[in-house]
DNA sequence: ACCTGAACACCGTTCAAGT
DNA sequence: ACCTGAACACCGTTCAAGT
């Protein structure tokens, strides 16, 4: 399968050295034929996302088991997404390195996916704040999951300064606790 | 100069579409001729990105006067960073797209200068929690750096399904205002 | 029906040669 | 001293031609 050989060169080369040709050598056959397989190379990259995005969800949802109440799930949630961005650390990376030109939309199913990541941290804010109304509990989800999501991004691309990823776990415990008091409190 | 050259490409074109060979269209010489003045293009790139970090930094800077109490200005910091990266998207947009080579470390000039921006920050959070440790003013200000980048990064390429920027002032507001409330009131 | 291989219009980078 | 222009090894994409 084409997208396992475009997976295995992201792992080791990073989404900047992904190339039609590599693709193509990798499964044994000519440029030429893998654009009778995808319409080009945005539509290739754009299936593999769509399974990196199906695994990231997968991984999220064991997560939210046997983790406690609603606020330590949120956590639990905060801290798979950064473990998951360190272990497939350049196929996470192909998630937000790949920009579609300028016409193209994004395809629904691959907003369906984002989607489904995103309930599941609704989900849990739901049972660690109950009272809130559910546009309140979706902006809460949106902020945190950018929360989160930006100290990956800043951390794993080393613009913060700082090494290990130990560190990075502190972060999105601070993030993530912080605001929680903040939002379950108020 | 070629650094105006290509920032007028990146402003209208994106990151993307940058060229050496368009750089030196635009400043009417030959492409050779560019390789003369820079090492190659990241050698560019990094000096594009070089004056945003400045242009960012003055912003920053005037947003953090008359602007009340401490946690105000963290606020007030934190729209001022979203402002700045909506109003030049794709000169922002470029300061994470561009990714060194494998190799290539990131030059100590910019490490400043982005260091230069989280002083910002880290001087409002002493003065919002002023019974915090300096490394809890650090962290702190990492966390939130870090989650109003997120928020920045996650909508203007619109990957969290809001279209406006308007809701994402709400965004920046929520996660900025409950962070708060739980950092200086912890 | 399926695949190739060469072509086209592009890249970044280098460097002899011109003035 | 400064710049050119052609070259090299690559791109993504297309499509006649082969089997």
């Amino acid at each position: 399968m084409a997208l396992e050989a475009a997976e295995r060169i992201i792992d080791e080369q990073g989404y900047a050295a992904l190339t039609a040709r590599k693709v193509a050598a990798g499964i044994g056959y000519t440029v030429g034929t893998l654009y009778l397989v995808f319409q080009n190379l945005d539509d290739l990259v754009l299936q593999v996302n769509g399974r990196t995005l199906d695994a990231l969800h997968a991984r999220l949802t064991t997560a939210a088991e046997d983790c406690g109440d609603g606020a330590a799930c949120v956590l639990a949630l905060g801290h798979a997404y950064l473990a998951f961005a360190h272990a497939n650390r350049n196929r996470w990376g192909t998630l937000f390195e790949h920009n579609l030109p300028p016409g193209r939309e994004v395809p629904d199913g691959y907003r369906a996916k984002v989607a489904a990541n995103f309930e599941l941290v609704e989900a849990q804010l739901r049972q660690a704040a109950p009272h809130r109304f559910p546009d309140e509990i979706q902006e809460a989800a949106r902020a945190l999951w950018s929360g989160v999501h930006g100290v990956c991004i800043l951390g794993l691309t080393e613009r913060l300064g700082i090494l290990g990823s130990g560190t990075l776990e502190t972060l999105v415990e601070s993030l993530v606790g912080n605001y929680l008091r903040g939002f379950c409190g108020g």
